[in-house]
DNA sequence: ATTGTGGCCTGCCCGC
DNA sequence: TGCGGGCAGGCCACAA
């Protein structure tokens, strides 16, 4: 599913997009348009107009409209791609279709050249928006410094995964990512996330960074060691304990009982 | 303020 | 073969 790696992915993609008039603006749903903002109104601020800039704070990517002083945001949801052009950022997605249907296209740009920029989400759990809010967003998981995150787990009562993934505390960690950055750490996710020793603070920041870095890498949050283990009678790779299935912060988690504490 | 929960949304898969 | 229920989780509103 779409967590930090893949809107990595989908911004560099978006560099294509920028510098280009926008001819046209093709809302597929309505509801796809977060906020305040009417689809009238968001597409009659981009309409004309051209991205200056492309930005990512954890799963969000944030464009900057030349000369209007306004922002477009952009998310993904679970299910959320980003094409421009024709081309996809990311081919597989985790839980998603990889069909390609373009009655799942929700936002279309058309450009002055005749190219698009589409977001293409069958879930509709993504949307568009103007002017995002990015003060609501913690640190981007990928700089985050130890200091930072020390910061915002301290004195937390709630578990350590849910604490990882609010994204006001921590940009861009989501469930899969959350999971395999645990279980690399050696950390229980139901572990009150104040309760961490400062070594194990550190051996967390270690292992979010070296995590992040090595998705990256692979191309995807779905690509860690753990994920297909992430199955009834699944097994750690690394000792081979059957794994635990649990719901934390809402979401479905698997850890190893035996090196994660 | 903090933490937890339910709902949104729809493709897919399983069992009957 | 078709159908219904359950499941997936990012995000948000709301409750305690």
């Amino acid at each position: 599913m779409p967590e930090l790696p893949e809107i990595e992915a989908y911004r560099q993609l978006a560099e294509h997009a920028l510098d280009r008039r926008v001819a046209a603006v093709h809302i597929g749903d309505p509801r796809f348009v977060r906020g305040d903002v009417t689809p009238q109104r968001l597409s009659a601020v981009l309409r004309g107009g051209s991205f200056q800039a492309v930005r990512r704070i954890g799963k969000l990517l944030v464009f900057d409209v030349r000369e209007r002083d306004h922002r477009l945001g952009v998310r993904f949801g679970m299910t959320g791609r980003l094409l421009v052009d024709g081309v996809q950022g990311v081919e597989q997605l985790m839980y998603a279709s990889n069909r390609a249907d373009t009655a799942w296209d929700r936002f279309t740009l058309r450009f002055g050249d005749g190219g698009r920029m589409v977001v293409r989400d069958p879930r509709l759990l993504g949307g568009v928006s103007l002017d995002p809010d990015e003060g609501a967003l913690g640190p981007d998981a990928l700089t985050i410094t130890l200091a930072q995150l020390r910061h915002q787990l301290a004195g937390s009562a709630a578990p350590l995964k849910a604490r990882l993934m609010d994204q006001s505390r921590i940009a861009g960690v989501g469930n899969l990512i959350a999971d395999e950055t645990l279980w690399r750490a050696g950390l229980v996710p139901g572990r009150p996330a104040g309760s961490l020793s400062d070594a194990e603070v550190r051996r967390l920041h270690t292992h979010l960074r070296r995590t992040l870095g090595v998705l990256l890498r692979r191309g995807g949050s779905h690509l860690g060691d753990i994920v297909p283990q992430r199955r009834p009678g699944g097994r750690c790779p690394r000792d081979g304990t059957e794994l635990r299935r649990s719901t934390i912060g809402g979401r479905t988690t698997w850890w190893c009982p035996r090196h994660q504490r």
